[in-house]
Parts: structure tokens; C-alpha cells; sequence
DNA sequence: GGCGATTTCTACCAATTGGTAGAGAGAACT
DNA sequence: AGTTCTCTCTACCAATTGGTAGAAATCGCC
């Protein structure tokens, strides 16, 4: 692998877990097995570092929801999203841990992330909004709706985090209990009430 | 106010928005009129004011949240911590802000703040059994529900300061929109479906 | 007014921060 | 062999970090 890339790789993790201003560059370089001058060679300063490293996350998170997008159903899709995150929650904890950083007050993360996945957004609330014409899904206002479970979704996974935090490290099995609780939650907050 | 009280405020505000690792003593000192030396008077070090300030956030959202607690319906306990997160993100967004610094992953604090707020789950909790095993609500696993439950408000609440931080001012109708679409959303999901 | 305790200050400190300047190593091409 | 380009390094730098030592100020109290 690249060393750009090698760069680009721990600084994610690092920022997604200490967080950016927990992350020096001469701990970073230290990890890399460099000085802190290469990565300034290849990223001319923190920021730089920093905004490309929010590129790569959001990159790699559209990746993971593009194949999700794609399926017919609005709820294939939605589980589909809870599916990924779940696994993201597993595999790759600073990726999430980046997007939480995203949510801070002031954060420069979450305009550069909002533009980045303002594609993404704008689909998913087109095909929420034909679902919610069509009676298909509960609701009102698809927006709101998307953000509710957006921030449902990443929140439940994120929880996952804070247990780690507490020293309980979640089993696979209690992890899919997880998800499953909050696929039926989901389910029956969508279904449309037979009136 | 005294000063000790002063201090225990502005850091709050300002571990709860830039971070802990984002804010310094000197700048911490400087908003308060002060000199750091007199900071580290009161709280020896960083990390003991640090503490401090959890335990202060960990009693204020407590106190929030007991007069909910007494509600007897669980709706109502539920509807009574919608309104309540809500209101906090408006009026204390730090509040918010800084009870996520200190679930964040690697964050010594996250022990601290669970143990802090261990009594509340709990009662939480089993009013929780209760009304599943009477089939008032939905559901098989008390204790993921309530996951599933305080995630998804924190969640939906914590999305205010991404907009905020997004420079998108949120108008207190907008604010009320999205609770009540949180609450339907929250309502249809613990609702038992007649069978 | 004097005294002791509480509070805030000035003066430092070593370590760390992000960043600059430029030397040297290494391969690649002529 | 020499030259050029890419990469990593050593050597610094000024500013800032959390923290220590101890001098002044301010206070209530006798």
C-alpha cells in the first residue's frame, strides 16, 4: 500500500477514536513508523490531512449505502442501512466514530460530510416520499422522517462505542440481538396502521 | 455565583462544544476573567475539573429527568423525556454536547457517567418489563427497547447541533415539528399491534 | 489595626504543538 | 557518470500546553 494511503488509513482511525484534536501529528507519524515531516510532504498541513480523511470516510460509507439504494422496497432499503451500519458498528468502529465527530457544535466535519452525502440524502427522501404518497410507509414529512431514522441508526450502532468504552466488548451474538430489536422497532414505527 | 460555580459552568459550555481536548485553561481563564493558576486553585489539574464537570452534567440531566420518571404511564415517561431532550437542545446544547464527549470511546469519563446514571436505567427499565409483560407495549427485550429508545431521541435531538453546526439556525417551529414527528414515530413503533 | 485563611496573582518550567527550511537518500532517465 | 524527481529525513522554530512555586491581595474576625 501507498504511503499516502497508509496516511490516510491510520489518520481514520485516530481521528475516529481520539478524535482530531487528540490526534498530534507526531503520534500519528510515530504509529506510521515516520517523522511527522513526511505527512506534511504529502498533506501540507493538519487541515489538509484532516478534510482528506472526511473525504475518504464519506467516500467509503456512500460506497457501503450505494448497493443499499439500489434495492425496490423502501424497507429492504432501510434494513439494508441498518445492516451496514451494524457491520460498519464491527468492522470498522472509527468510521462511525468519524461521523460522530461530525455531529459536534462547530465541527468543520459536518459541512464538508453534509455536502459529500447531500447526494445520498436526496435520494433516499425522493423514494421515501413516493412511499409515503403511495400509503406504503406511516408518516408525514419525509425529511423529518429520514432524519429520525438516520439518528436512530447510527445512534444504536454508535451505543455500541460506548459499551466498548465501559470495557464491555459486545458479542456477536448480543450485537445481532441489537439489530434485531431495532429492525422491529423500526418495522412497526413504518407500517402504516390498518385504519 | 461563586467563582467555583463560574468556572463549573464556562467549562461546561465549552468542553460540551469544543471538546475537552479542543479547550485550553489559558482560553478557559481568559472568557472567565481570570488567570488558569486560579482554575487549577479550585480544580488541581485538567482532568480532575474535567470530572468535576461530568458529575455537574450527570446531575443536571438527572434532575431532568426525575419529575419523568414519576409519570406512571410509560408513554408518558416516554413522551416526558422527548419533551425534555428537546428542550435541552435548545436551551443547554452543551449539556448534550458534552454527555457525548464523555460516551466517546477511549473516554475514562464514560464509566463515571454510566455509574452516574446507572439508578435511572434501571427504574427505567423495569417500568419497562412491566408494561411488556402486560402487552401495553411492543416488544421482547426491555432492556434493548430502552437502547433503542434513548438512542434514538438522543439521536434525533443531537441532529439539532448538527444543523446548527451546519449554520442552519433551527426556528423553534421547525424544532416542534420534528419532536412531533419523533413522538408518532416513537408512538408506532411501542404501540402492540392488535393482533 | 492586626492576624490567619482564602483567593488570585506573577513568574517560570519542561514538554508538546503545527509548521518551515533544507539536506540527503534513492531510484530513473539521459 | 551526471541530473532530476520523489521521498524521507535532521534540525529548528515560535507558540501553546498543563502544571509548579510562591508572592501579593483580599477577606472575615478578634
Amino acid at each position: 500500500m501507498s504511503t499516502r494511503q497508509r496516511i490516510l488509513d491510520t489518520a481514520l482511525e485516530s481521528f475516529g477514536t481520539r478524535g482530531v484534536d487528540g490526534t498530534s501529528l507526531d503520534a500519528l507519524a510515530r504509529s506510521l513508523g515516520l517523522r511527522k515531516q513526511s505527512i506534511l510532504y504529502y498533506f501540507g498541513s493538519k487541515n489538509v490531512l484532516f478534510e482528506a480523511v472526511v473525504d475518504e470516510a464519506a467516500n467509503e460509507f456512500m460506497t457501503e449505502l450505494d448497493n443499499v439504494v439500489d434495492a425496490n422496497d423502501v424497507w429492504e432499503q432501510v434494513e439494508g442501512t441498518v445492516r451496514v451500519v451494524f457491520r460498519l458498528a464491527v468492522q470498522r468502529p472509527a468510521l462511525l466514530g468519524l461521523l460522530r465527530e461530525a455531529s459536534r457544535p462547530g465541527s468543520m466535519v459536518a459541512v464538508h460530510l453534509a455536502a459529500r452525502l447531500s447526494n445520498h440524502i436526496e435520494s433516499a427522501q425522493h423514494s421515501l416520499e413516493i412511499a409515503l404518497k403511495e400509503g406504503r410507509v406511516a408518516g408525514d414529512n419525509a425529511r423529518l422522517l429520514l432524519f429520525s431514522l438516520y439518528s436512530t441508526i447510527v445512534g444504536v450502532a454508535t451505543e455500541v462505542e460506548v459499551l466498548r468504552a465501559m470495557g464491555i466488548e459486545p458479542s456477536l451474538r448480543s450485537l445481532a440481538e441489537r439489530r434485531n430489536e431495532l429492525l422491529r422497532f423500526l418495522s412497526a414505527a413504518l407500517t402504516p396502521q390498518p385504519a
